[in-house]
DNA sequence: GTTGATTAGTTGATGTGTCACCTACTTTAC
DNA sequence: GTAAAGTAGGTGACACATCAACTAATCAAC
């Protein structure tokens, strides 16, 4: 058994303030969107997805990778959305493996009922303590680590 | 209907690059601590809660509020771990309601076993790519924003 | 054009989280 | 003391995530 390097005492620091902070942050976001709409935030994330697209419909595929589910997990979940009818499923003409997820107008209302009280509370619960550098050193750090990890696929 | 006030482009790209960052690296870390051991995440952050402690027990609602889980998922989680013999739960003798977990020999060794990968996969995977500024940074911000979520209880 | 590898997506079993509700004990107020 | 309120924890039903195995279409090689 080689040594193990643990981490110092400002590693410790940032990493646990971190994952701390994502948890408390992102539970209460998640606990205030269930209350005040009839959407999960994964809910919420495919929606915001989809209607980032001018014409509604993105391939599974690219919805999987963009969201970071794994496509078993993106299949249930439309599935089930599709079940409440939030969106619907369309065939890919050019490729006939594939399928389109399609918002349907219920979606579209739901995220809209959804989308101001889920930015307040963004704002509330994240942003509004930070400054513009915080702002700017987080996205800075965020983006480094995740170009590292893009680097090492 | 009052206006909605959006994200601007730097509180958009702070916010979005955090989340997908936290999504990639603890999605990894949860991949290769389940791959590299018989271990969850949950299990791992319950046993480094109990090994903190000079004696490796905890009460249950005080685990709970560290790792910011519901009592019910705790209680779920912690009748697995007893069941697969990584804790076990003991009497409080000065609050009959009340009960510790406690980590046994095999839990011990389990975490022992995991912890070196563990920590050199969030050094891999996050600390090795930052400055120290940066993780000053990090540190500042997340503990500003769990304060003022203490703040607003 | 036939074979083999890869990719898109599904399915079912199983593990995990959440919600509403429950018991048992303790604390507070009178 | 006793009633009411609060706290520690558990339970069962259901929603959701993960894993391995599967079908079907496309792509690459020859």
């Amino acid at each position: 058994m080689s040594e193990v390097q643990w981490l110092n005492e400002q590693e410790a620091r940032a990493w646990r303030a971190l994952q701390i902070m994502h948890l408390r942050v992102d539970g209460e976001l998640a606990r205030r969107l269930t209350a005040e709409s009839s959407l999960s935030y994964a809910d919420y994330q495919v929606l915001v997805a989809l209607t980032d697209q001018p014409d509604g419909r993105v391939r599974l595929f690219e919805l999987g990778s963009d969201l970071g589910w794994e496509k078993s997990r993106l299949s249930h979940h439309v599935a089930r959305m599709v079940k409440r009818g939030l969106v619907t499923k369309a065939k890919c003409p050019t490729d006939r493996r594939g399928s389109f997820v399609v918002v349907t107008d219920e979606g579209r209302a739901e995220i809209a009922a959804a989308a101001p009280g889920h930015l307040v509370a963004v704002r509330e619960l994240f942003i509004d303590h930070l400054t513009g550098d915080q702002l700017e050193a987080i996205a800075d750090v965020a983006e480094t680590v995740l170009a590292a990890a893009e680097h090492a696929d």
